[in-house]
DNA sequence: CACAAGTCTTGATATATATCAAAAAATTCA
DNA sequence: TGAATTTTTTGATATATATCAAGACTTGTG
């Protein structure tokens, strides 16, 4: 992989730190701490960041790249359950947060930058700063929120609300991801997906 | 309402700080700050907890009774989005979290009993006792991975599919609930529920 | 207890979206 | 670059589920 120089690095942490003190200001001693026990990864696109089956065990900032989500249906079809990129906290929910065999398959769409923190480390972290579960709160309320909006334009919305609600809320996914990817995630056919978008419905 | 004894109450409290607890330990502290500064709220069957553009300043721990949460269409279509009983947390996800209007309407199913919690009182416990963010990001956590379920079901499954998953997942439900509630949350017409529960599909 | 109001079922028909098949376009890579 | 592969579009048909309408149940209430 790359070496980084420390003022790449420093730019990178001051990314991920800025969210955090968004929502709580973290002492030096957490920053210090997070930088020390969390390591820059790259996964080369079209790459298996985590496998069907595994526990995830590393929670990742994405720096660069998008990476979507999805899970194998019994009769092999890939159903996409959603896209990361920058800014963005890239786990499998369920495994990560229970530590139990992921459902879930993580996959680099770019070539992708991520800052990598251990779950061990995390829960360290957690418990030596208290203060720290406050960020952690806070962004899982921040991704359930979302996850609830997905849920809900999925039950009101038909094919084309759906669609347009994405390119509304999320242009970039649009313009960066194939669009049969697109189409599981929105839960139609890709066939359907290309009708929308040319206008035929 | 009723007035409960001191035992009632220490049987209600009892509940919740077992959820709590269970999660991580309380110091008895905290569990008696939390106690001070809640109460015991009753609903009657029907009324409205939580009204459509209102914000959601309370969760509330339900310990009796079935509660629902639902959005309304343009068209003034009511789509159930979740059902919440005994033991559950009760809020309007996006609402009590982000402290704006609520898009969700809560309407108590049956006549119902909770320990309510303001969000004030609980921002207080929250700076106070910091390891308490480890109870509520826990807790986040759980709904969290039940809300990626949902969704996953609505993308995944036919509407017989997402019947079955909802009958052995939460049977309860099926038996409380009346089956055009169900139906709305399943994203299907009630009269194909009624055709999926006859075994006409 | 009976009637009103709401809820659930059943049937007929309509519609959105899936599926299958093949051509066209875009992308990858040797 | 040009052949091979993958992705997207387009057309024809099939299907799951919606909608509309009417009747049968339930349930709550005076």
């Amino acid at each position: 992989m790359e070496q980084f120089s420390e003022a790449q690095r420093d730019a990178m942490y001051a990314n991920m730190f800025a969210l955090f003190n968004q929502l709580y200001p973290l002492s030096p001693a957490v920053l210090a701490t997070i930088r020390r026990h969390t390591n820059i990864v790259f996964f080369k696109r079209r790459s298996i960041i985590l496998e069907h089956g595994k526990i995830c065990r590393n929670c990742y900032f994405g720096l660069k790249g998008m990476v979507r989500a999805y899970y194998i249906k019994d009769d092999g079809q890939e159903i996409t359950s959603w896209f990361m990129k920058e800014g963005d906290i890239i786990i499998s929910v369920q495994s990560f947060f229970t530590q139990t065999e992921s459902h879930e398959v993580l996959e680099a769409l770019d070539d992708t930058l991520c800052i990598s923190l251990r779950i061990d480390v995390l829960e360290e972290i957690y418990r030596k700063f208290p203060e720290f579960n406050f960020v952690g709160r806070k962004l899982t309320e921040h991704y359930y929120i979302q996850m609830e909006n997905r849920a809900f334009s999925l039950r009101m919305d038909d094919a084309r609300q759906r669609y347009d609600r994405l390119v509304a809320q999320h242009p970039d996914i649009i313009t960066r991801v194939p669009i049969g990817y697109i189409a599981s995630y929105l839960g139609i056919s890709a066939e359907t997906l290309s009708r929308i978008r040319s206008g035929t419905y």
